[in-house]
DNA sequence: TGGAAAACATGACGATCGGCATGTAAGTTC
DNA sequence: GAACTTACATGCCGATCGTCATGTTTTCCA
């Protein structure tokens, strides 16, 4: 084995911090909140219990961090998919596309975890809202770039229909519903959504 | 206190049997899943821990009975709510506030907790998958009663439309989103709703 | 009415939880 | 290179978890 330690200090403590933060996010993944033990992270992270303990203070505070930390992931993520289409206005079915990919992943699916764990944690809930909803503003911004020139009061209105829908659907893909059907009501809403917007354009009601 | 005890075996059966699985909901509505335990349960229903281990042989077998509870819970609920409305097509707007106040109450809430957790718990899953799909089967075919003379296949693509826009909706009420926001949202599908039920009347695309 | 059986209570067990105290290795500073 | 700070490891604590073994009360049946 080659000598290849000589991280500085800075490089040390990051490095530890998004490794126990990936770690806490695939364990939520994996095990679910209810059994996301402080031991079980430090386990997959490959540190020791004392890490934890030097970086967060608690475990409520450690959450917090994950949250934040799966935020910054997601908002990536959906950089990188906006980066994979065709630029200028593709249209509202290649927006709901872009949401659905991005409310299905992993990521989501870690979030819906701190999220229905934080209905009754209050600690959990004032460190998700801020971040949630800043997040939310974001990716409406992004999808309407995406979807043209549709009325803004519209555009919003389409857009968290579609944000609720697929967080439905998400949690319908979760415990294993049918995948034809969720495709089936996709394709549908699509189509809705696009009738919405010719009626957007030629007169809204 | 005057002597009321003179309950048949059956009914102390009973009694201390529903009155743990409604202890379970309470519990599951109150502190979520992560810390609904055994203790915190027959705390609740004021029996010992003997009780439960008498009635179920381990915890997942309480959480798969609670689960069956629920859903005959939601089912009297729903034909509870069928009652009220007027009967006769009263039109797809009334059926979608059904499936709202259906999806937004505190039971489904309790369902929405052991849905996420039986996400990585094989065992609750199973208990939970027949259940919930014979609860949407039946609240798809009283759904159709209410909305009158749709097309089959265009009022259960709106129904599964509808449910999992709601069960969105219903993330986001749990967390403390925009009542307000909400309404618009639900007003604004109800119209989307009704729109797309003329087009089915005059001609499906 | 008395014994069998069911319903429920009590107490203890091992395991695991989150948190803390203490020790050790790695990096920084002078 | 020695004092010093930071980063991390080890081990233990009280609390609580789910489960089990054993006692006590209540209903049933002959």
């Amino acid at each position: 084995m080659t000598e290849a330690a000589h991280r500085t200090q800075a490089q040390r403590r990051e490095q530890t911090r998004t490794a126990l933060l990936d770690a806490t996010i695939d364990c939520l993944v994996d095990v679910g909140y209810a059994r996301t033990s402080v031991q079980e992270i430090c386990a997959r992270a490959r540190v020791s219990k004392g890490a934890v303990q030097h970086h967060f203070t608690a475990k409520a505070e450690l959450m917090a961090a994950a949250v934040e930390h799966l935020t910054t992931k997601l908002r990536h993520q959906l950089a990188a998919s906006l980066d994979e289409l065709p630029s200028g206005g593709t249209g509202v079915a290649a927006a709901i596309d872009l949401l659905w990919t991005g409310y299905s992943g992993t990521l989501s699916t870690a979030v819906t975890e701190l999220w229905v764990a934080a209905r009754t944690d209050p600690e959990l809930r004032a460190a998700i809202r801020p971040v949630d909803r800043a997040l939310g503003r974001a990716t409406l911004e992004h999808v309407t770039q995406v979807a043209g020139d549709l009325p803004p009061e519209r555009a919003e209105m389409l857009f968290w229909l579609t944000v609720n829908l697929t967080r439905g659907l998400a949690l319908d893909a979760e415990l294993g519903g049918d995948p034809h059907r969720r495709r089936q009501l996709l394709e549908e809403w699509k189509r809705i959504a696009v009738l919405l917007y010719q009626d957007a354009a030629t007169g809204p009601s």
